[in-house]
DNA sequence: AGTGAGATGGCCT
DNA sequence: GGCCATCTCACTA
């Protein structure tokens, strides 16, 4: 079932952790719908974390996102070409997101063609193969007719299997780049690095 | 296995 | 003007 929006209110991190397992979907513009599990996810705790676009409360036209409630997505373009998907969290007053690095493919990898799982472990990567663009910014996640939700298929995720490390590419954030905001599922071979 | 550069555009100072 | 929450390819070895 659809994972309802106060989920989305809760610590950034354990939202994070808690992402581990569940399952995201898009629906295309063409009615095509792609989904995968989330496997890999990075939090970003807002107005006090130098790696975080709203750190120093800090509010532009493209976090606008990053300020509404828990529970809605925020869609950013980095290097000029790639998307990220984040989920807000937290409230107005807190604006946290965690970011989506990893899906391993759903249904079932048995059934994905050859060298498919290369099409989703990355944050990048995995936006363009669910085809998630600007035009999915600032939607609520709990709510199918959006276009992009989240499920939780009841897949249970052993609490020893959450990895915890730095996050990627943050190394311009000076102390909290060793901050151990990253979480995978240990062994996964869908996540984007080891 | 590891390093480095280029693509490419919007954001921020 | 400089910098990116990235990815791919080319190069060393």
């Amino acid at each position: 079932m659809v994972v309802k929006q106060d989920f989305y209110f809760q610590n950034t991190s354990d939202v994070a952790q808690q992402l581990l397992g569940k399952v995201l979907y898009h629906r295309k513009p063409n009615e095509e719908i792609c989904c995968g599990r989330i496997v890999e996810t990075e939090a970003y705790l807002g107005v006090e974390d130098p790696a975080c676009h709203t750190f120093g409360g800090r509010r532009t036209e493209r976090t606008r996102a990053m300020y509404l409630p828990g529970g809605y997505s925020y869609v950013y373009l980095i290097y000029g070409m790639h998307y990220c998907l984040n989920f807000v969290t937290r409230s107005e007053q807190e604006p946290e997101a965690v970011l989506i690095r990893a899906l391993e493919p759903v249904p079932h990898p048995e059934e994905i063609p050859a060298k498919n799982h290369l099409y989703t472990n990355g944050p990048g990567k995995l936006c363009r193969h669910l085809g998630i663009t600007r035009a999915d910014n600032a939607l609520p996640l709990w709510d199918k007719t959006s276009g992009l939700w989240v499920e939780d298929d009841h897949f249970k995720v052993k609490p020893a299997r959450i990895c915890k490390t730095t996050r990627i590419g943050v190394d311009y954030a000076g102390e909290a780049a060793s901050w151990p905001q990253r979480f995978y599922l240990r062994d996964s071979p869908w996540i984007s690095r080891p």
